[in-house]
DNA sequence: TTATTAATGATAGTATTACTATCATTAATA
DNA sequence: TATTAATGATAGTAATACTATCATTAATAA
């Protein structure tokens, strides 16, 4: 069975869609590669049309601007997480296991999915961990909220926060909870790998660690009475 | 009684010390201002040269650059933060009021401080909130680490994760409980001035909810047996 | 008092970044 | 076969991120 999973992203993210050409592709394959390696700073159109082999214009042509560029591959992102919570929640009745499972797709390393040719979903996850609250840490983030830009975040964020209130309907804090559990998903792998001593994983660097943190976390605020 | 706070700092952060003179002064005064107003992206040298009246080489004899620059005032302001804590929590003796007060000095907008002549903390304190994690969401974060520029950030962090254990000397995670208590204390204002459909708050955008929703994640992770 | 040093000002210059514009070529479709 | 869409090739511009040089001024030491 050879599935093809194409995510519907937003149309204001692009100026010609890179889903639907080869050179779109290589755009997104190879922009996910460089600044995987080499971080969004240093990371300019320039480096990226010449490792593709085209030119300049020719990435200008799909995304007005790099920013733009990192906002498509981080909603692409979020919204592919959805779908693999949709996916792996799916005929579990309990929503405190359906929690636990989210925490874990959160917190966990991911493995390329063979059913999207041209993202690699490993490199992704670590680009949104350290590149990944640039796309909304801007004086344009009202500008780019209005154009939609982070719904597939917000979805997220959501679907989490009402999963929290189906654990405990009197929890009062579900969608600062959803999105802390969110944002500390990828902070303390961030800072276990980098700045280690902000976390209590910094020997052995076991991201099951992080998971039994977030547990515990989300665990001891919601099932109080 | 007038009093005159100086925060040691880094040496390594700057080239030329910027409390010991005039310009450097106005370097840091001026720059509080420009990238509160306009944001990190956008600022630069040339335009703070412009805003003080001075040249764009006189601000790089003191910083190297502008991500220099931006460790500096971010390790300025948690240094700053932590003496607050230290000032604030004195004569208390049970762990739990300090840890308290401490999340509410953490979540609370920052009034301007006297006692720093050339140091807006109010405005420095919506900068870490928009664009404290860039000092650290890089490439060269190892290195940067290497020249102890987080240093103030990770003292701070100690400490409050020191106060979570005194709490509860069983609590597993307190490093990371306190970086997340940190790191939410600016991200739910974040969101909830600028994406509040993720947080709990965006209705009335009252920061006392932000510290009930920390306290109440806190206590509840820490409280149980 | 003069000499020396430290800090600043003024100016110039360079490589890179972040774009925009134009025109020719090729491939796909009508 | 004509038309359109996508790409390639090239050029150019304003801004950014620096580095270098030399003159001037202010503070301090000999």
């Amino acid at each position: 069975m050879e599935l093809q999973l194409q995510i519907k992203m937003n149309e204001a993210l692009f100026l010609r869609n890179p889903e639907q050409t080869e050179l779109g592709k290589k755009i997104l394959m190879h922009s996910i590669q460089l600044i995987y390696k080499n971080g969004f700073e240093t990371f300019t159109f320039k480096k990226l049309a010449k490792d593709i082999g085209t030119t300049e214009a020719g990435i200008y042509r799909y995304f007005e601007n790099k920013h733009r560029l990192l906002l498509y591959l981080v909603a692409w992102y979020w919204s592919w997480l959805e779908y693999q919570i949709s996916f792996h929640t799916n005929n579990i009745n309990d929503p405190l296991i359906r929690l636990k499972m989210v925490i874990k797709l959160l917190a966990t390393t991911v493995k390329d999915d063979e059913k999207t040719s041209y993202v690699n979903e490993s490199l992704l996850h670590q680009i949104v961990i350290s590149e990944g609250s640039k796309a909304y840490l801007t004086k344009h983030v009202s500008e780019d909220n209005r154009h939609h830009f982070f719904k597939p975040y917000k979805d997220l964020c959501a679907v989490i926060g009402d999963l929290i209130s189906e654990c405990n309907p009197k929890y009062k804090y579900p969608k600062s909870l959803a999105s802390t559990i969110i944002e500390m998903a990828h902070f303390q792998n961030f800072f276990m790998n980098n700045l280690p001593s902000l976390t209590d994983f910094g020997i052995n660097k076991d991201e099951a660690k992080i998971i039994s943190f977030l547990d515990d976390l989300v665990f001891s605020s919601i099932n109080k009475i």
